[in-house]
DNA sequence: AACATGCGCAACCGCTCAAAG
DNA sequence: TCTTTGAGCGGTTGCGCATGT
């Protein structure tokens, strides 16, 4: 019943690949291609897991791999899907010829979570980390608002840290043309604005506590007295363009993408679906895209 | 110059799902 | 229909190099 194992796990090599191996794989799959990865390594007199073959042929062989550096243009499409798929990693690389799987798993999580979080945004929410003080404050009643947010203010310490003592973003909106499409600027807070921030989120927390009937309605609000359709509709970009949570809103009209997503991924997953029906993360507001790249994707570090 | 620390990348581990038997 | 395995995927680890002290 069942199949042969792919190896004899005690008589496999592992570790570092050496280029004569490189050689004899490379050169066997040019001749027999990838059929069956279990006789592979067998076959091109490898003493390596069929497994360990594919992931070097996959990862680092393969001729049409690109092996640089990340463009800007890349790092923008991976944090972008990324808002939309999460750790989907081969799906994100779908999207980037010649990058695989493992290249954006590991530029994601040695450089642009970094980034990210170095601009204030929660790499795994997509949401800038006041954002999400803002929303915990809304969403607890008050005698756990305060504990909460203490727990908070643990997990986001290192982003609060960045956010207190390091360069801050900030950014103004305008109502900028005639067809309603709004833009973004996006500029260095002053010194002023960046306390600001943290103010408002202590504010907030504190209004919190003493606004019971405010927590309990839909309605959300901003700490400095604005609402959260005020924070969506002309707040924070990241809230509008990053988020993949449900607060999201707007109009799709980067349905394209998403076309050309589901049209690479098949079937995606239904939990991915539903985030992005649900959120729309390519909504009309994707102002993060309309940012100078080389303000995107410089680490405030 | 020597050591410590951090970073980036390649490889491995363990899980899930589909297919083989 | 059930069991077992292959393939694929995301998470994690370990090594080598670069940089800082």
């Amino acid at each position: 019943m069942g199949r042969i194992p792919c190896c004899e796990k005690d008589n496999v090599k592992r570790g570092q690949w050496t280029p004569e191996e490189d050689n004899k794989l490379s050169s066997y799959i040019a001749q027999h291609g990838t059929r069956n990865w279990r006789l592979i390594p067998k076959n091109a007199g490898l003493q390596r897991c069929g497994k360990s073959c594919r992931l070097r042929w996959t990862n680092y062989l393969r001729p049409d791999l690109k092996h640089g550096q990340f463009s800007d243009a890349e790092e923008q499409t991976i944090v972008k899907l990324h808002s939309v798929v999460g750790n989907r990693w081969s799906l994100i690389a779908a999207q980037l010829p010649g990058r695989t799987d493992n290249d954006v798993k590991n530029h994601w999580n040695t450089k642009l979570k970094k980034k990210l979080s170095g601009m204030g945004i929660d790499p795994v929410t997509h949401k800038p980390f006041s954002h999400l003080m803002a929303e915990i404050a809304t969403t607890l009643a008050p005698p756990n608002v305060a504990n909460l947010a203490e727990a908070a203010l643990g997990c986001f310490k290192d982003e609060m840290l960045h956010l207190l003592t390091k360069k801050p973003i900030d950014f103004q909106f305008q109502h900028s043309n005639t067809t309603g499409n709004r833009t973004a600027t996006y500029v260095n807070s002053k010194q002023e604005e960046r306390d600001d921030t943290i103010e408002k989120i202590k504010i907030g927390l504190s209004r919190a506590m003493q606004e019971p009937d405010m927590l309990h309605s839909q309605k959300s609000w901003d700490p400095t007295g604005a609402t959260s359709a005020n924070l969506t509709e002309g707040g924070s970009p990241w809230s509008q363009s990053m988020c993949a949570g449900s607060t999201c809103t707007g109009a799709d009209q980067q349905g394209d993408l998403h076309g050309k997503l589901d049209e690479e991924m098949g079937e995606v997953s239904e939990g991915a679906k539903e985030m992005r029906n649900g959120s729309n993360i390519f909504n009309s507001d994707s102002i993060l895209w309309d940012l100078p790249s080389e303000d995107l994707m410089n680490p405030i570090v």
